[in-house]
DNA sequence: ACCGTCCCTGAATCATTGG
DNA sequence: TCCAATGATTCAGGGACGG
C-alpha cells in the first residue's frame, strides 16, 4: 500500500486491504452520534461541505465503530496505539467497545481536550471539552515522555536547589561553605497531563477551511509527538478535512487517510499542498499577556460590581448593572496619574459612545480636579475605600503628633 | 426522617426508608471499583486489604450501583438531580446505568474536575482529572446559572455594542443617525463551563482529615451552589468523610449522609462537630451562626489591603499594615445589620485588646451612627466604594426625575 | 412532537489605523 | 516600515418561534 495518500472508500473496506501489524498509530475521529447534519461553507463561500451524522439507532452506529476498531486493532503493530476522539454523546458506549477490542488492561488515558469558546444560552453548564481515549495494543506500547513547564505557582528556583537531610531527619536546602545555595541537576519539567488546554479553532482563524468539526493541527501534533517517532505510520480512518495528515506531514510521519466523501478528500489534498497553519497568538503569548491589571485593581473593580476590561486603554471595567439603560465605564486612577489625567483618558476612550455615567475611581490623595469645574462632564469621581482608609490614618497620625 | 444527620447502614436499605420525591440533590460518590488493585495489593503487601473485600466481579459492583441509583431516582423531586462522582476505572459502565435509570435525555453534563498534581514516574500521561456525571430527574430541573469572568482576550467594551444583520446576512455593529455606536443591554458574564479547575486540597484550610478519597469542599460547594438553593435537601449515600455534609452545612442546605463504615461516620461527625464547636464558641461571643464570607466581601477586604479572617463574627479581616504599632481589625457591615450593630459587634470582639484603630466598612446607606456621638470610641467608619457608587446613582436618578 | 429558521453570544483572529 | 492598539468579523449551538 502506498503511504502519504488519502484513500476514498468505506473505512472498513480500505482497512481490510492493509496487512497485520503494520501501523504505528490509529487516530480515530468518527462522527460523534449527534444525530444532526453538519454543514459549513468555506471561506470564499464557494463550496458547502456537509456530512450526515444521523443514524438509524445507537446500535447501528456502535456496530460500525466496533468493526472498524477491530480492523484497526489488527493492522496495529504491537507497539502501536489508538487515539479515539469523541464527545460526551457516545463516549461511554465507545469506551465499552474499546475495552472489548483492546482489552481493559490496555486502557492508558482518557485525554480531556479542554478549550474556551463563545457561549450560548443553554440551561446548564457550558460545554467546553471533548474526550480522547488512548488505548495501546499491548503493554509495550511506544510512548515519548513529554514535559511541560512548571505551574506558574511553582517556585522553580526552589526545585532546582539541592536538598539534604539534617541529622534529625528534616529535609532542608543544601548550602555550600559560603552559605550559598547549591543548585541541583537539571529538572525536565512536569510530565504532560491528561488534560490538554488547546485553543478551539476560532471562527476567524485562517486555518479553518470550512469543513465542519475541523480539529486544530496543534492537537494532532501533540498526539503524534507522544505516540510516534519520525517515519512512523499513522492511519486516520475518518480523516475528514485531513488535519491529522497535515500534522503528520509537519512532523515527518507517514500517513494514510481514509474518508468516504470525495469532497473531503479533495479538500484534504488541497490542505496538504497549501499547508496553511496559523499559530495561535493566544497560545504563543499566553493568556496572561492579555491581563494587564494588578490583583489590587481587579479586587477593587469586583468590589464595586464591575467586569474587568482588559483590551481598552482608558477603561478598566464596566459595571454589571447599567445606569439609565446604558453601560457605565470605570477607570481606576493609577499611581502616576493625576485625577485630571485619568478623567481625560476616560473621556477620550468614551468618544463616540453615549454613556449616561462614567466613573473614575480615585486612588491617590492629590488635589481636587480642576477640569471638572465649569465643565459639563458626566464623569463622576468616587474614592476607593483604600484611599479613604489612608486619608483617615493620616488624619489620626497628625492628631497623635499634635498631642 | 431526620435531616442534618449521618446514618449508618447499607445505602439502599437506608434510602428505602425515605419517601418519594423528597430530595433535591443526590451527590453520589461510590467506592471505586478496585478489582484491579486487588491483585496488585496481593503482591505488594497487606496494606490495602481493606479495599479488596468488596466486589466479586464488575457485574456485582455495577448491580449495587444500579440498585442504589434506582432508589436515588425514586427519592428525588422532579426538579432534582444527581451528581455522580467516579473514577476512570468504571466511569463508562456507570454512565450506561445512569442512561438507563435517569434516561439519555436527562443527561446534562460531564463535569471534568481537573487539578494539578505531583508527578509520578508512570509511563504515559499524568492523571489529572476526575469525571462527575450530572443527570436530572426531569427536564424542569433546578439550575442556578453561575457566571464567570470573560476571557482576557475578549474586548468587552466592544461586545456591549448592539449589532444588526445587513441585507447580505453579515453581522455588523449598529450605529445611530449621528454615526454613534448603539449600546446594548446588560451582560452578566460567561456561564460556568463543564471543566472545573479546583486544587486537590484547599491550600489555605487544613482540610485533610486523613480519609483516602476525600474531595475538596470547594468542589462540593460548587455543585451545591448550581443545583440547590438554601434549605434544600442533599443526600450523599456514600458520604465517607462527609465533605458533602460539611459543604451543605456551610451553604445552609439540609443534608443526610449515609455510610456503612462506623469509622467514616465518626470521622464525618467529628468534622461537623468541629464546625459546631466553633459555632457555640461564637455563640458565647454573640454570633448567630457559622457565616461564610461572600466573594464580594473578600474582594472588598482585599481591595483595602486586609487579610480576611474566617469564622469570627465581629472581625472580618485585619489590615496588612499596622497602625501605631498595633493591628487594625476590620468589620464589614452586613446587609441586615445597622451601622450601630456593626460597631457594637466589632467593639465586643475587640474587648480586652488594645487596638489603636478599628474599622467598620459601611456597605448600607442607612443613617449615621448614634452611638459614636459623645463616645470616645476608636471605631472609625469608612464607606465602601460600592456604597459611594450606589449613593451617587441615587442622587443622579433623583435629578433626572425632577427634571 | 417535529421540523426549519432566526436570533443571540463571545473567543480570538484578522484588518486597519495611528504614531 | 514596524509595532501596538483597537475595530471588524466569524460561526457553533443553544433557545425561541412559527408552521
Amino acid at each position: 500500500m502506498e503511504v502519504n495518500k488519502i484513500y476514498q472508500g468505506h473505512c472498513i473496506e480500505v482497512l481490510q486491504t492493509f496487512g497485520d501489524n503494520s501501523v504505528d498509530l490509529v487516530y480515530f475521529d468518527p462522527p460523534f452520534f449527534t444525530q444532526k447534519k453538519h454543514s459549513l461553507t468555506n471561506r470564499e463561500g464557494s463550496k458547502k461541505y456537509q456530512f450526515d451524522d444521523c443514524w438509524d439507532s445507537l446500535d447501528s452506529y456502535l456496530n460500525l465503530i466496533e468493526e472498524c476498531l477491530i480492523e484497526s486493532y489488527r493492522v496495529l503493530k504491537n507497539t502501536g496505539s489508538v487515539f479515539l476522539h469523541c464527545d460526551k454523546t457516545a463516549s461511554h458506549h465507545i469506551r465499552v467497545i474499546l475495552d472489548k477490542v483492546f482489552g481493559v488492561n490496555n486502557f492508558q488515558s482518557e485525554i480531556i481536550w479542554s478549550y474556551k469558546r463563545w457561549s450560548n444560552s443553554k440551561k446548564g453548564l457550558l460545554n467546553a471539552h471533548q474526550n480522547i481515549y488512548f488505548y495501546s495494543k499491548t503493554k509495550s506500547f511506544k510512548f515519548n515522555q513529554y514535559y511541560t513547564d512548571y505551574a506558574p505557582s511553582t517556585n522553580i528556583d526552589q526545585i532546582l536547589q539541592e536538598r539534604k537531610k539534617t541529622t534529625d531527619g528534616k529535609s532542608v536546602y543544601k548550602k555550600d561553605k559560603n552559605g550559598k545555595v547549591v543548585l541541583g541537576k537539571e529538572k525536565k519539567g512536569v510530565p504532560l497531563s491528561d488534560v490538554w488546554e488547546i485553543p478551539f479553532l476560532n471562527p476567524k482563524a485562517k486555518e479553518r477551511v470550512g469543513y465542519p468539526t475541523q480539529k486544530p493541527v496543534l492537537l494532532l501534533k501533540q498526539i503524534l509527538k507522544i505516540a510516534t517517532d519520525k517515519g512512523d505510520l499513522v492511519i486516520d480512518p475518518f480523516c475528514g478535512s485531513g488535519t491529522s495528515c497535515v500534522a503528520a506531514k509537519i512532523l515527518e510521519r507517514d500517513f494514510i487517510g481514509i474518508d468516504s466523501s470525495q469532497e473531503a478528500i479533495s479538500l484534504a489534498n488541497q490542505r496538504l499542498q497549501d499547508m496553511l497553519i496559523t499559530d495561535s497568538a493566544l497560545l504563543k503569548k499566553g493568556a496572561k499577556s492579555y491581563i494587564e491589571k494588578t490583583e489590587e485593581e481587579l479586587h477593587l473593580l469586583k468590589s464595586i460590581g464591575a467586569i474587568p476590561v482588559q483590551r481598552n486603554a482608558g477603561i478598566d471595567g464596566v459595571l454589571k448593572s447599567h445606569f439609565a439603560n446604558k453601560p457605565v465605564p470605570v477607570k481606576i486612577q493609577t499611581k502616576s496619574e493625576s485625577l485630571d489625567d485619568a478623567i481625560e483618558k476616560l473621556e477620550r476612550a468614551c468618544k463616540g459612545k453615549e454613556y449616561k455615567l462614567k466613573i473614575v475611581l480615585q486612588t491617590q490623595s492629590n488635589t481636587v480636579s480642576n477640569r471638572l469645574f465649569g465643565l459639563a462632564s458626566d464623569v463622576k469621581i468616587i474614592k476607593s475605600s483604600h484611599l479613604l482608609l489612608v486619608e483617615l490614618q493620616e488624619q489620626m497620625m497628625n492628631k497623635l503628633i499634635h498631642k
